[in-house]
DNA sequence: ATGCCTCAGCTCCTGAGA
């Protein structure tokens, strides 16, 4: 089983990359994060000719989730059960024998902003929901777009960006706190290139520079994660002339 | 330096992203 997790910005935009890059990587399944759409607006009809059936969560101008599937998902849910929240970030279902949870994790913009209280709470609330998940799927994928880097190994310059958004204590507190869980960071559990990042800055040439965070990550459950066999950070479409800042993360997964 | 890109939208500028 190979799962995926990318971050599109703008769906529409992105709409030919994805489908080029499922024909080469044809995963049972790709979270996608922020499609910048409404549900009315969803390509339903490309992903159905190309193999996969759609669950969609979608939001005019920002956010917007959703998850394609090689087989049906089933038991799907929008957003984080007993957290309100009016932007469309989470969508999970069962995917086969496996839990699946997508999600496009808040900005926080800057420490100490109303946006970042916002992104503490939503990271408590994704927390305590996916808590009672794991208690009744053992099996169980959480990937998207996290937002926060784990350590300085997934900053281009930590010096620079110390205490900085995606970098700062309380954002990393909450990343382990989910780990605590019974998660495990599924590209950790390989070795990997130095300086490996997910996300590139449009500006500056920040990817022809590699100037990075990764951000963008793959927790399994301990019931799965002796089944890993590999997680790659996938650059090619960063490459692309009309790119995504972000790159997918793949994850290959033998299940017994 | 509060910008550098990119995207959406009540679109020719602004807000947001990260």
């Amino acid at each position: 089983m190979k799962l995926a997790t990318w971050n599109v910005n703008s769906l529409t935009v992105r709409l030919p990359q994805v489908l080029d890059w499922l024909k080469s990587n044809p995963v049972d399944v790709l979270a996608l994060q922020e499609l910048k759409l409404t549900d009315d607006k969803f390509p339903h009809e490309a992903f159905t000719q190309a193999g996969y059936s759609a669950q969609c969560f979608g939001q005019k101008t920002y956010n917007g989730v959703a998850l394609l599937t090689r087989t049906p998902a089933v038991n799907v849910i929008k957003n984080i059960p007993g957290f309100a929240d009016d932007m469309a970030r989470v969508i999970s279902a069962d995917v086969g024998e496996v839990r699946v949870i997508g999600g496009y994790f808040p900005n926080g913009q800057e420490p100490g902003s109303e946006k970042f209280d916002y992104k503490m709470s939503w990271l408590k609330g994704l927390r305590d929901w996916v808590r009672e998940e794991l208690a009744t799927h053992s099996k169980l994928v959480l990937m998207g777009d996290y937002n926060i880097t784990f350590d300085d190994a997934d900053v281009w310059d930590p010096v620079g960006m110390k205490d900085q958004i995606h970098c700062t204590e309380e954002e990393r507190y909450h990343l382990r706190a989910l780990i605590a869980l019974g998660l495990h960071d599924a590209f950790r559990l390989f070795q990997q290139p130095a300086k490996s990042y997910s996300w590139w800055d449009y500006r500056d040439f920040g990817f022809r520079r590699n100037h990075g965070l990764r951000i963008d990550h793959i927790l399994v459950s301990d019931a799965i994660k002796s089944g890993v066999t590999s997680c790659v950070i996938d650059r090619a479409p960063r490459k692309n002339e009309r790119p995504s800042d972000h790159a997918p993360v793949v994850l290959e997964l033998g299940l017994p």
